[in-house]
DNA sequence: GATGAATGAGAATTCATTCAT
DNA sequence: AATGAATGAATTCTCATTCAT
């Protein structure tokens, strides 16, 4: 099942001048840099040399501005994450690739999450609740992968595979509030250690009591 | 008869009790469940049934009352936090005490913890630095108790106690996006199961490379 | 698979009409329910399932478009009320059936007259002017029917006939505030009754001091 | 039962400044000669030299200012009503006193019932509401007087009250649309010949029949 | 300790209209 | 005969904060 598109109503086609691109690249850059609220209209405008009408003519609101530029990285996340989930190889390694890529991916994209991140829960209406649910699809799937190794025995089963799914995307998806460029690791390095973490955490406990926890289906609320 | 005089557009009382602690109360909800950029003074007033001019009596500004809220939360974890590291026992019994604290203390205080999460980038000005390093002291303190038990032999080594600490933190700190009270598991439950992955975590990887990373410093930002 | 292009805010396209007429039909429909102001072309062109374009292809600007509704309307009602007048019969007669056909067009095309008098004052330049002209020739038409009344005696003549004929029109012109089709009376009958009403009325007073006015001349303004 | 109070929310004390009355005398001026809808909110604050935030304070929207205005006057016109209903002397004498009163009441709010009558529409929610509720009760008042009337055979019966109430108020409502002041007649003839028509035309017609209408109960949409 | 009217700058959004295609 | 992206000016309304009382 591909992402649906982004898109509020209407037809399709390229538009011909550059102005809806201009306002992504600007508001991605405002938003990240002085964060969604912080960031007027008027701003993203000036920046993008395009007049408020013709934002207003892409996008509906603000706040779908916002979400449209999430929902295109979550559609390409979501697409990476499935391709590596339905490869082939041991579950162990495909588990180990799909973390590596949420690093790589969330490396590459910091500015745009740590926007949605902080914002999300402004924003409402019909849009928001697509993209909550798309974000959910993305997380069910790297959730179904950890239960496949469950199944598999290579992954520890006293803790569900909800709690190990929310508890790795949440530890990446907060990078942005103390990962600091001029630190003593690359982000390279940190990213390692965060799958490395993420792999260790996996295994079995030594032998101690471990009951299978029920697999719950907490809803991810942003 | 003509119409009665005429009032203005404004708040409502109701019986009152402390007007300070009404305050608090009333903007930790609010904030909490709409955003602190998306409640207006008018709100927190009207719903603590206090004037405008009672809470700048209080509270040198808006963002001066987001920052106290959080505060005075700090204040009290970091003091638990202190107390069980600076007590007896082997330090894997401290770290494991130390994470079953920052879980309780968190499932206690999820909304006021929530909102500094997501808003604390909007604050600036000298209440807002202080906050900042206090936070920074708490992560530290917790930071120690890892390299502690990095140097006892009883954490692994080769993720750097400042990328555990944050991942665990930051895992803490998330709970609030996916955490659902009707969901299979109750909060106790989970809580259990992040200090089980923690703890489980923290083991020394099976024979393989384990390079000791040096004790970086990245700082938080928030 | 990355999202698809995105498009435009915009309209939605159906099986199409006669443009023109389609624009009518949208426009009236929602200039009656909502008022002039508050619909905008953007609404008119989506119920009537053309473009923006396509509307300023045939109508000059918004008030042209209500102007034209407003003109044809008056144009085929004065064309109903000269026949009756310039017809035969004695005058009496010719005034119960002028205010017949005024009160059964009325009934016809309540939504045109109603946006027509709330918003005729909003809307000026040639095409307004020249339709207030047209209508104050509806107005002297009915008003001279009244005058020749009151010259043949069988109508008052201690009121004058423009304010005869106001007041008539007027409260004609008002019924879409009050009649509701679920009330206990049908338009039918409402429509008797006014036209009782208004002959009723015109009879000549009991023996008392009836001065004839002068015929004076106020003029509509809308 | 006297009219409810202009005011939205709050509490009672006679406003110190003069803000709120400069506000109400600018925005009845300048509705009253461009519009409503052609008059901003600016120009308004300006005219009273007031600021935006000081409107906003003491009236929730531009819609309720409006409303505010009209609800005065109605509440002044109904109390005035109900003391000529209730007054003692033969009802055709109350019928005539409450026609004239009418007349001249509106003879002297020209402007704000204008306003009303062509921006009504545009206006919806709990004020709307309630101030068509009010008008309502005005216009059953008048229906009860003539109600009286055709029982104690002085008014003709073969109108149902409720048209008769309408057709009057309808076509004192609309003397704005037609009369001049430069004229030939002053408005207190126009006054004294509606005056006139409305009384001559309760008379019960000559021999023919008068089935006594249903005492409808039809209900004002504004 | 508190009041609440007033500030003033700026926010998001709307809209009739144009024009290159 | 029609398209639809773009304009640009104006619109209503919000909000944290102040200050005379």
């Amino acid at each position: 099942m591909t992402a649906a598109p982004t898109e509020p109503i209407s037809r399709r086609r390229a538009p011909r001048g550059s102005a809806r691109r201009n306002i992504v690249a600007a508001a991605t850059e405002l938003f990240a840099r002085r964060g969604y609220e912080a960031t007027s209209v008027q701003e993203i405008v000036a920046a993008a040399a395009v007049t408020k009408g013709a934002l207003y003519h892409w996008f509906g609101s603000k706040s779908e501005l916002l979400t449209s530029i999430y929902r295109e990285l979550l559609a390409e996340q979501t697409a990476r994450l499935r391709e590596i989930a339905d490869g082939p190889g041991p579950v162990a390694e495909r588990l180990r690739a799909a973390a590596a890529d949420v690093v790589a991916h969330t490396a590459a994209h910091v500015d745009e999450l740590t926007v949605w991140a902080r914002s999300a829960h402004l924003i409402d209406g019909e849009h928001a609740d697509a993209t909550r649910r798309e974000r959910r699809r993305y997380h069910d799937l790297f959730r179904d992968l950890v239960l496949e190794g469950q199944s598999a025995g290579v992954v520890r089963t006293d803790v569900s595979a909800t709690v190990i799914t929310h508890t790795f995307l949440s530890a990446l998806g907060n990078t942005h509030t103390w990962f600091h460029p001029d630190g003593p690791l690359t982000f390279t390095e940190v990213g390692h250690q965060l799958v490395a973490l993420f792999v260790g955490g996996l295994r079995p406990p030594e032998p101690s009591a471990s009951p299978t926890p029920a697999d719950d289906r907490s809803e991810p609320r942003a």
